[in-house]
RNA sequence: GGUCCCAUCGUCUAGUGGCCUAGGACAAUACCCUCUCAAGGUAUAGGCACGGGUUCGAAUCCCGUUGGGACUGCCA
């Protein structure tokens, strides 16, 4: 018994579509629930207007990241180039193909009168030879039926009379898609056809070209099963798109998602586990991931769920983890991964890792996504908070009382014993002096030292920044009221 | 237009003829906790597109309607 034979074979492009993404977790789901599953990339590079050595890369490196490991590859398409050709010819020599120098004009032109969609099959009976500007079209048969077995959708018939004579060869001599692909998975011996749902019509074509290879090879390769994925759509429930949907992953990797949160969401795009509980780690999606339980209906990418799920898994890593985790956004080192567009708000040798080790679990429990960390801790390394000039006003500039507190805690802070608990009690008397309670009172400290009103706790805060840096900054708050 | 696919809370889904006065998660709302913000806790609101069948019984099966989507390239 030979275990599953998948592959993902996606065209390169700038980035990786988190809809590919999907399919290649799907395809990585059912050769790792196998012990002798494999799991093969394959670059279909065959349009040489997309192909580009940095976009292959970028594949593989967001492959990578989401911790989708290959058995084999990755491997390009345009280099099995000759036996793509071998097999146009063969199919060409048994009568499967035909010579057709129709333009698209003349194509479309004629569509109007024959009941025939896409192309008519004009040139089918020309016997045209070779030349420049002919293309190879495939002879689909007249009559009968191809029903493709989907996993997740069933039979699905298609009439084999209502499917055009496809072209499968340019004039250029180009092998396309629809062949390329179906002799590269005869090679590969694919068992399992895993892709999105956009592949459903081309699905027929490739079963009327495995049996008619099949034919002219005399070697008897089982078709595959198909699986066709539902579509990841937008919130107006079209197709995502390139251009107005944030479709990169390696997009949401620079925000600071975290790997394990990413795919455990993609998962959920069409499928869910068993039971209750949504967050499940990989294992257990590899183990209870089924085909057949995919759903049919399409999926829309809810950045806001899938942010919620990150927040989740940050707050589960230990204070280890989180510390690497972190790394790239608040002390980015060469010869390391770097999220691309995010320097730090502040210069390197203002950075202080331990005074970071610190406060980092204070940060881990309040931030979503990793890039959020330099902004919440920027005012420890920052020699002048960024002020958020709302808050200074509400908190400061228009409240004398809050400046006379002000004036007051410069004082005790001097005095006392450097520690949250003490800051707090200090904080507190304060304000009953003024008759303010501690949510009111820890406002104008707060905005003056860390130059916002929402941050980590404040008493912790002062504590890791020093008693000089917060009296420095208290007096300075001061002076910046009547500037 | 043609072919094909799809249809449970706003969103992702559980549900495969009786366990459903339809469950969970995200989002929303309220309250609790609280030094801000989060986190956490509790609660509330919100759905089987519609119409016919089949059946003792339908979210679940069948047909139709409506709605949405994909494909329709000498792209993949």
């Amino acid at each position: 018994m030979v275990g599953p034979r998948v592959r993902f074979a996606p065209s390169p492009t700038g980035y990786f579509h988190v809809g590919s993404a999907r399919s290649a977790l799907f395809n990585w789901f059912v050769a790792r629930q196998s012990p002798d599953g494999f799991f093969i990339l394959r670059i279909e590079d065959t349009d040489a207007d997309r192909n580009r050595e940095e976009w292959v890369d970028g594949i593989v490196s967001a492959m990578t990241w989401l911790g989708l490991d290959l058995d084999a590859g990755p491997f390009r398409q345009s280099d099995n180039f000759p036996a793509h050709v071998a097999a146009t010819e063969a199919l060409l020599a048994h009568g499967y193909l035909y010579y057709c120098d129709c333009t698209g004009d003349q194509v479309t032109e004629r569509k109007g009168e024959n009941k025939t969609p896409g192309y008519d099959g004009f040139c089918r009976d020309r016997g045209l030879a070779r030349s420049e500007r002919t293309a190879l079209r495939f002879a689909t048969p007249r009559e009968g039926l191809t029903v493709v077995p989907d996993l997740i959708r069933g039979q699905v018939e298609f009439q084999n009379a209502l499917i055009d004579d496809f072209v499968v060869a340019k004039s250029s001599g180009v092998v396309l898609y629809a062949l390329a692909n179906v002799t590269d998975d005869r090679n590969d011996r694919i068992t399992h056809v895993i892709r999105g749902e956009e592949h459903l019509p081309n699905a027929p074509k490739q079963m009327l070209l495995w049996s008619a290879l099949n034919d002219v090879s005399k070697q008897e390769v089982p078709l595959p099963l198909y699986a066709h994925l539902p579509l990841l759509v937008n919130e107006q429930r079209k197709k995502l798109s390139k251009r107005k949907d944030p479709v990169a992953t390696e997009s949401y990797r620079d925000e600071g998602y975290l790997p394990e949160a990413f795919v455990n969401y993609l998962a959920l795009l069409g499928w869910s586990p068993r039971g209750d509980e949504e967050i499940v780690d990989r294992q257990l999606l590899i183990d209870q991931f089924r085909l057949e339980d995919v759903s049919h209906s399409p999926a829309f990418f809810d950045v806001k769920k899938l942010r919620s799920f990150n927040g989740e898994y940050i707050r589960r890593l230990s204070s280890e983890q989180f510390l690497e985790a972190v790394g790239p956004w608040v002390e980015p080192r060469d010869g390391q991964w770097q999220p691309t567009d995010r320097t730090p708000p502040w210069r390197e040798e203002q950075f202080n890792r331990d005074l970071f080790v610190r406060v980092a679990p204070l940060v881990q429990e309040r931030i979503a996504l990793l890039g959020e960390a330099p902004g919440m801790v920027s005012f420890f390394f920052l020699d002048t908070p960024d002020f958020v000039e709302g808050d200074f006003d509400k908190s400061l500039r228009n409240d004398p009382v809050a400046q006379a507190l002000l004036g007051v805690a410069i004082e005790r802070f001097g005095e006392i014993e450097w520690r949250s608990d003490v800051l707090h009690e200090t904080t507190v008397a304060l304000g009953e002096a003024m008759g303010l309670n501690l949510r009111k009172a820890q406002a104008p400290i707060r905005c003056a030292v860390t130059g916002a009103l929402i941050g980590p706790p404040l008493f912790e805060s002062l504590e890791i920044l020093g008693r000089d840096r917060t009296l420095t900054r208290l007096r300075e708050a001061l002076a910046r009221c009547s500037a």
